[in-house]
DNA sequence: AGCACGCCGACT
DNA sequence: GTCGGCGTGCTC
C-alpha cells in the first residue's frame, strides 16, 4: 500500500510557516485522520497542535521521504472544522495578510484551543537547590512558557542536558465533555413485570419505581431528573441497579447560558406594504437558493427585525439554518431576547458574557445541528452551520463587525463569501446603511428594498430642533443644557413620559490643565493627554491604562491654578441633579456598564420606570426600544466632527439619526433636540429632516472630490518599532519600494506618522493605499509582508483592509 | 515559539 | 584554547 500524506497547518504563527506542511499518516490512524481534525506533530523540536487540511495527497517533489515526520496522536473523533471553514480559513489568510492559523483558531471556541505545558520531572542526581527552585520542591511539576524566565529556562534546559531533570511537553485537550451520573432503564419488560408480582407490600418507593420504569422502557434519564420526577431517594435508585431495573451510565452534560428566552411566545406580527414586499423578495430568493445580497433601508422603528424574524421562519420552514450577526451582543439585549422568544430552544446565542464552557457547549450545539438560528456578534459570523439559508447582519454599518486587531478581518464580507457559499440570501439592513453598501445597491451589486413608514400604526419620524450653543454660552456661560432642551425635559417628565440624553463624547474627554502656564498631564508612554476618572481620583491614558494621581500643584510652573476642562457623563450627571433634583437618572457608559449584566439591568430599570432620565455615551443610541420614550436630548452633537477621520460626518450622521429614532416609537409623539457649535453642519440637517437619501448624495460628492470609499478601496500598511528612527526609514524605504511595484492606478499617501504616532513605547507610521479594484495589490503585499520578516528585531509590519480608523 | 548553529569576548 | 553569551534561521 502506498504511504499517504496529510497537509497540515501547524499552531506556529509565523510569517515562514504560514503554509501547510506534510506529514506523513501513520496506517493505524488511516482511518482518523480527516481534513477538519486536530493532530499532533512533531515540528521542529517539539509538539505542537496542526490542522489537517487535506488527505490522500502525494509527497511534493521537493521532499524525500525521510524528511515527513509522522502525526502523532488524533485529537478528535470527528471533524472539529467543515471542508467550508477549511477553505473560508484560506481566503482570509490570502486577502488579509494573516496567518491562515490564526483565522482556524478564532473559529473554533476556546475550549478545543491548544494549551501548552512543560511537565519536569526530578531525575536521580537532582540537587535539592534545584528541585525547590525549579519543581516547586516536588517530584515533577506541570508549568506554563510564562511560569519562567528566560534566564530560568535556560537553566532548566541545561539541567536536562545534564540528565538532572526530564522535561515533556504536554498539550492539554480541554474540549473533553463534562458528564453526569444517569440512569437507564432496562428494555427487559419480562423482568420489571416479575419484579412487581415479588415485590413486597411494603416497598412503596420501589413499587412507585417499577411503575415509572415500566413507563419508560430504555430511556435515559439524569439523577437529578430521576429524583424530582419519581420522588424516590437516592437509595432506591441504587436498589434498582441492584435488581438490574436499571443501568448506570454517565451522559453528557450541557451548560445552557441561563434563561435567555422569557417563556411567553412572542406573537408574529402583521407586516405593512412596505415590510411585505421587502419579506416577498427576500424569501423568493430563499425558495430559489439565489445568493443575492439585499440593502434593506428602513428608517428607525420600521420595523426590520420582523421582516428579519419572519424570514428567518421561511428559511427554518424549509428545513435551513439562519445565521444572525448584530453589531455588540451587549448593546442588544432586548433584540437577542426577541429571536430566542420566537424561536426558543433552537436558537444558540454567542456573545462576549459566556464562560468558555457555556461557549464550547452552544457551539456543539449548533455543530450537532439541533440549533435553526444563531444570534451573536462579529466572530459568530464563524459559527458551524452546515445548512445556512439566510443570512441577516442587522445595523450592517456598525464598525464592530470589522475586527481591528490582528487577524483582520470584516464579518460582513465573511457573510458575504459564506452567503455565497452556501447559495443563500444575505440580507444587509440599516437605517443608515454605509456608503459602501448603499453606493453598491446603486450600481445594482445589491438590491435595494427600502422600508419608509414606522410600524406602530401612529408613529411618525419625530421633529428635530438644532439649538445653537454658541448663543447659549453667552448668555448662561458654562452649561451642557441650553433653556429649549432644559425647558421641554421638564414638560416631557412631568408627563410621566421618559426622556433619553446622549452624551457623544467622541474625540473628546475630560483632562485637566493648569490655568496659568497651559500645562496639561501626558503620559509618558504615548504622549497623549491623559484622561479625568473623578470616581478613582485619577489621570489616565485611555490607549495605554497608565495612570497617575491628579496634579495639585502645576509640575511646569508650581502654580496651585489646575482646572479641569471637558466634559464626561460624571459631570453631566452632577449637573443635572443640580437643575432637576426630583428626577433620578441611569447612567449608562463604560464605566458603568462594566459589570457583567450590569447593562442588562440598566436598561431593565429604565424599562420598569425606575428613572425618567437615562443619560449614556454612544450606547444609548443603538437598538433601545422604550415606547415611553418621548424625548430625545443630544448634548454635543459636534464633538465627532473634529477628528481627522474621513468618516466623521458619516459617523456623525448615524449617530444622530439612531439616537433621534428613539424618540417616539410607541403611540404618543415624540421630538429631539439637538445642541451643538456647528448648526449648519450638513450632517446635522439632513438628520434633522430624516433625509438619508440627501445625506448620501452630498457625502459622495465629497468621497469623489477626496478619491475616498467607497469610489476607492483602501488598505492601511503600518509599520511600528520602539526607535523612531529606524521605524521612519523603514517605512520610507517600503514607499520607495512599493511606488516601484504598484499598478499605476493605485494611489499612495505617506508614508507618514500616525496622529497618535507613539502608543505603548512603540512609535508608528503609516502608508495608505487606494485603489480601483480590491486585490490588485494582494500578491505584491504578502511579497512585502513576507520581506519585512528579515527586517530588524522589533520591526512590525501590519497590513489592514478597508481600516475603520486611518491617521 | 524554541532550539541549534555559529560567532564573539572572558576565563581556566 | 574553551565555555557560554546571544543573534539568526528553520521547523514537513
Amino acid at each position: 500500500m502506498a504511504l499517504t500524506y496529510a497537509q497540515v497547518v501547524v499552531d506556529v504563527p509565523t510569517q515562514q510557516t504560514n503554509r501547510p506542511y506534510t506529514y506523513l499518516i501513520p496506517d493505524e490512524i488511516q482511518d482518523e485522520v480527516q481534513p477538519g481534525v486536530r493532530v499532533l506533530v512533531a515540528f521542529g523540536h517539539r509538539s505542537v497542535l496542526g490542522y489537517v487540511l487535506k488527505t490522500g495527497v502525494d509527497l511534493p517533489a521537493d521532499l524525500a521521504v525521510d524528511q515527513v515526520k509522522d502525526i502523532l496522536t488524533v485529537l478528535d473523533d470527528h471533524p472539529v472544522l467543515s471542508q467550508e471553514m477549511l477553505d473560508l480559513s484560506e481566503e482570509l489568510a490570502q486577502t488579509n495578510f494573516s496567518f491562515q492559523v490564526s483565522f482556524l483558531a478564532l473559529m473554533l471556541p476556546t475550549a478545543l484551543k491548544a494549551s501548552y505545558k512543560k511537565r519536569l520531572r526530578a531525575q536521580a542526581d537532582l540537587l535539592p537547590a534545584d528541585r525547590v527552585a525549579y519543581l516547586d520542591g516536588q517530584e515533577e511539576r506541570l508549568v506554563k512558557t510564562k511560569d519562567f524566565s528566560a534566564k530560568e529556562w535556560r537553566q532548566v534546559r541545561q539541567l536536562a542536558a545534564a540528565g538532572q531533570l526530564s522535561i515533556e511537553t504536554v498539550i492539554e485537550n480541554k474540549g473533553r465533555i463534562k458528564t453526569e451520573l444517569a440512569y437507564q432503564v432496562t428494555s427487559d419488560q419480562d423482568l420489571l413485570g416479575q419484579a412487581e408480582e415479588t415485590l413486597r407490600k411494603s416497598a412503596k418507593s420501589q413499587a412507585a419505581l417499577l411503575s415509572f420504569c415500566q413507563e419508560h422502557p430504555g430511556e435515559t434519564f439524569t439523577k437529578r431528573d430521576w429524583l424530582a420526577q419519581v420522588d424516590v431517594a437516592a437509595a432506591t435508585l441504587t436498589t434498582g441497579v441492584k435488581n438490574g431495573w436499571l443501568v448506570k451510565r454517565q451522559v453528557e452534560q450541557k451548560r445552557r447560558p441561563g434563561a435567555m428566552a422569557s417563556g411567553k411566545v412572542e406573537a408574529v406580527k402583521v407586516l405593512n406594504e412596505d415590510q411585505q414586499r421587502a419579506y416577498d423578495a427576500v424569501t423568493a430568493a430563499i425558495t430559489a437558493k439565489e445568493k443575492t445580497t439585499f440593502l434593506l433601508e428602513g428608517i428607525t422603528g420600521s420595523g426590520k427585525t420582523e421582516v428579519y424574524l419572519q424570514a428567518a421562519q421561511k428559511a427554518i420552514a424549509q428545513g435551513e439554518q439562519v445565521l444572525f450577526l448584530v453589531p455588540e451582543i451587549a448593546l442588544t439585549p432586548q433584540m437577542q431576547k426577541r429571536v430566542a422568544d420566537r424561536f426558543g430552544d433552537a436558537t444558540a446565542v454567542l456573545h462576549s458574557g459566556l464562560s468558555a464552557g457555556e461557549r464550547y457547549d452552544e457551539w456543539r450545539r449548533i455543530q450537532s445541528g439541533q440549533v435553526k438560528v444563531v444570534v451573536g456578534a462579529r466572530s459568530a459570523v464563524f459559527a458551524p452551520l452546515a445548512k445556512l439559508g439566510l443570512i441577516i447582519v442587522d445595523e450592517e454599518h456598525e464598525t464592530s463587525y470589522s475586527q481591528s486587531e490582528n487577524p483582520h478581518y470584516s464579518a460582513r464580507d465573511v457573510a458575504l463569501w459564506r452567503g455565497a457559499y452556501h447559495q443563500a440570501p444575505v440580507v444587509l439592513g440599516s437605517a443608515t446603511p454605509s456608503l459602501e453598501s448603499r453606493a453598491r445597491a446603486q450600481k445594482g451589486v445589491y438590491q435595494l428594498l427600502t422600508l419608509t413608514k414606522r410600524a406602530a400604526a401612529a408613529a411618525t419620524l419625530p421633529p428635530v430642533e438644532i439649538v445653537d450653543m454658541r448663543q447659549t454660552v453667552v448668555l448662561k456661560g458654562d452649561t451642557n443644557f441650553s433653556t429649549e432642551l432644559l425647558e421641554k425635559l421638564k414638560d416631557h417628565l412631568a408627563r410621566g413620559e421618559q426622556a433619553v440624553l446622549l452624551l457623544n463624547r467622541r474625540g473628546f474627554s475630560s483632562f485637566v490643565m493648569c490655568r496659568d502656564c497651559g500645562y496639561v498631564p501626558k503620559d509618558p508612554n504615548c504622549n497623549l493627554a491623559m484622561t479625568l476618572h473623578m470616581d478613582t481620583k485619577t489621570l489616565k491614558c485611555h490607549y495605554c491604562d497608565f495612570q497617575a494621581p491628579i496634579p495639585h500643584i502645576c509640575p511646569s510652573c508650581g502654580s496651585k491654578r489646575i482646572r479641569y476642562y471637558g466634559t464626561g457623563t460624571e459631570k453631566v450627571q452632577e449637573e443635572l441633579s443640580r437643575v432637576l433634583p426630583e428626577y433620578p437618572v441611569i447612567r449608562l457608559d463604560q464605566d458603568t456598564t462594566k459589570k457583567k449584566g450590569a447593562m442588562a439591568q440598566a436598561l431593565a430599570d429604565f424599562g420598569a420606570k425606575k428613572a425618567q432620565i437615562l443619560l449614556g455615551t454612544q450606547m444609548v443610541a443603538k437598538g433601545l426600544d422604550f415606547e415611553d420614550v418621548t424625548l430625545v436630548g443630544v448634548l454635543n452633537a459636534d464633538t465627532g466632527l473634529g477628528l481627522p477621520d474621513f468618516r466623521a460626518s458619516e459617523k456623525t450622521f448615524e449617530l444622530l439619526t439612531q439616537v433621534a429614532g428613539r424618540a417616539g416609537r410607541g403611540d404618543r409623539a415624540g421630538e429631539v433636540v439637538i445642541q451643538t457649535f456647528n448648526p449648519k453642519h450638513y450632517a446635522l440637517t439632513f438628520a434633522q429632516h430624516h433625509d438619508y437619501e440627501g445625506f448620501y448624495r452630498q457625502e459622495m460628492a465629497i468621497r469623489h472630490a477626496g478619491e475616498f470609499p467607497p469610489y476607492y478601496y483602501t488598505i492601511q500598511i503600518q509599520s511600528s518599532h520602539p526607535n523612531e528612527n529606524l521605524v521612519a526609514v523603514q517605512s520610507a524605504k517600503i514607499g520607495l519600494w512599493l511606488r516601484k511595484k504598484l499598478p499605476k492606478d493605485v494611489l499612495m499617501l505617506g508614508p507618514s506618522p500616525q496622529a497618535i504616532a507613539k502608543l505603548k513605547g512603540r512609535y508608528y507610521f503609516q502608508i495608505l493605499l487606494k485603489l480601483k479594484k480590491p486585490h490588485e495589490a494582494d500578491a505584491l503585499l504578502r511579497d512585502l509582508v513576507d520581506r519585512s520578516q528579515k527586517a530588524e528585531a522589533g520591526f512590525q509590519l501590519s497590513v489592514k483592509r478597508d481600516p475603520v480608523t486611518f491617521m
